[in-house]
DNA sequence: CTGAAAGCGCTTACAG
DNA sequence: CTGAAAGCGCTTACAG
């Protein structure tokens, strides 16, 4: 059942040859707005239909330097949270008459990874990947190629950013755990160079000093499913009084690994021996099984400045930096003992 | 701190007049295999270099023909199993050189989608997505390009496709609960119009035929999460002997969701009142707050196969059908109640 | 409103 | 090995 190139690409110059018009006409017909008659419209169309013509996007972008591509950089999609974004924003961008070029990123192949997506003149990058070359920063500002950093903001960078304020979600975690009556609360860190994980680390201490209270230990995850269970055995394969009496990790999904260990391999309790709370509220976090407390990220509200602030840029050929923070808010399930009272 | 399109684009042609070559020179200096000297290529290596030049992929496109983009159909990223593999396959098709153009489908706008997969050229098609429109078949068999579908077959398209064999792993679980000494086994199906669905139920209703047993009761969940709660509600919210003794729920996604419904709205045991198994082997199957048996999908050499069969079809210029069948395998967890002796 | 023509930035025969 | 030229399939001034 194999079958060869059936048919030659209908073209243009077909569809004219076709109606017996010219070529412009073919383009006018597939343009909105385009001044044609409604009789010439008609027939083109039709003639269109019949030989199954379809105008050429790639040759539209040639003449008009207009791609109509979006490049979405990720580096992993095991968190929930990115596959999630990454479906909104691409439906967003569709919605508007773009499309995503999607690149998988690795911490290898960053000059390969830019080169790339400039090639494709692409009209706009989302970035939330934690990977940010400098240099891509620095040729899309050279080419006026607007840039949104997804969830994680660069100072230097010329690059917008669309953030949810993680420092004073750190903060409300640290609250939420004092007033919880917890005397020994840790922190697991997710990837230590990531303006995230940095950011809710310094409001959680802010927070935690703000009550009179310093970090009782300090582990790093770096944002993996085994690095938060590593740390977890660490921190509490120990007798009581030895170990926290809650634990802050920086993602929920490092905190379902941590919450197994604690639980299934160290047979302690959550929260009574042990109180836990991640970061996100991923949809997981609402899965029985964990019921993790959580702060929650303005998810709908960041996807929308994104496709907001890139398009906005791309339509009037202008480049800014503009960050958007948007609030954190506390999400208390059954993972962290509440505040009694108040 | 606004800047307004600052360079225009470097072109072959300016290249070309600053190194005071001609522009097929730089053209042959970027083509790999081109037969140019040592000494002019390193000089327009420099020169392009310096200028910050970069080939236009589009206009490449245009003349050879050969877009180097490859369309992904995906319908949505909260079933783990889809981002996992989207993430695996997109990887796999950049490290042999193409991109891959991400379309969220929705059961609306078919031909839209149809419509723009084709305008841009794509060399070939993944379809993760369960609605084929057959208008998108059509239209690819027609102009040449391949399509794969993946996770799914469809009888009367001429497209490929890469399944595992969902009526073992069927068999594989009627088997497994029966060994187990189950006597009321009820069944919560997918999408009923997907052939996951359909060979993963024909496969488990044959296997327990094969044991003199028949389904206790079918209900629906859709392959949402909502659904399979409701389904789980209504099957296990009796007394004892009233309701199932083992469910068997056609993917992951929806298995968790019923564990929470049994153990946290019903108050009963998983499995010693009720066994559990689901489909897939997501990588939360193996969370210890799940612990889910379930039927592992040759994941990795199904990415392996899906690029591969495009690849393959791609290169040779040639569009075939082949389907690709992987074998399913039972992974024993603690979910459901385990085969006494033997 | 309509058509002929130029041109987007490349690749690739074709001569030399 | 190198360059001049044609051409990929469109959009868009420019005349009429």
């Amino acid at each position: 059942m194999t079958e060869t190139n059936p048919s030659t690409p209908v073209t243009s110059g077909d569809v004219a040859r076709h109606a017996k018009v010219s070529q412009s006409a073919v383009s006018r017909a597939f343009t909105p707005g385009a001044s044609i008659s409604q009789k010439m419209r008609e027939k083109i169309l039709k003639s269109a239909a019949e030989l199954g013509y379809r105008p050429n996007a790639l040759a539209r972008a040639m003449i008009s330097g207009k791609s109509g591509l979006i490049a979405m950089l990720v580096a992993y999609l095991d968190n929930q949270f990115y596959p999630i974004m990454l479906e909104q924003i691409s439906r967003k961008l569709q919605q508007s008459g773009y499309q995503v070029l999607l690149f998988m990123t690795d911490p290898g192949d960053q000059d390969e990874v830019v080169s790339r997506i400039l090639q494709y003149q692409v009209e706009g990058i989302v970035m939330a990947s934690a990977t940010l070359s400098s240099e891509l920063a620095r040729e899309c500002a050279r080419t006026g190629i607007p840039v949104v950093l997804f969830n994680r903001y660069v100072a230097t960078s010329p690059a917008s950013s669309v953030v949810s304020d993680n420092i004073a979600g750190g903060r409300l975690i640290a609250d939420y755990l004092v007033r919880g009556g917890h005397q020994r609360i840790a922190f697991i860190a997710g990837a230590e160079d990531s303006s995230t994980n940095r950011d809710r680390e310094a409001g959680f201490y802010h927070g935690l000093a703000e009550h009179g209270q310093t970090v009782f230990e300090r582990m790093v995850g770096g944002y993996s499913f085994d690095g938060a269970a590593n740390a977890a055995r660490e921190l509490c394969n120990r007798p009581h009084g030895e170990r926290p009496d809650a634990i802050f990790v920086a993602n929920d999904h490092m905190a379902f690994s941590v919450m197994d260990v604690i639980r299934d391999e160290l047979g302690l309790r959550v929260p009574k021996d042990v109180s836990v709370i991640g970061y996100d509220d991923v949809p997981q976090a609402a899965w029985k099984a964990y019921d993790l407390t959580t702060v929650s990220q303005a998810g709908a509200e960041m996807i929308d400045a994104t496709a907001r602030l890139l398009l906005e840029q791309i339509e009037t050929g202008s480049v800014h930096k503009k960050a958007a923070i948007f609030p954190a808010k506390l999400v208390a399930r059954s993972s962290a003992r509440r505040p009694s009272g108040g």
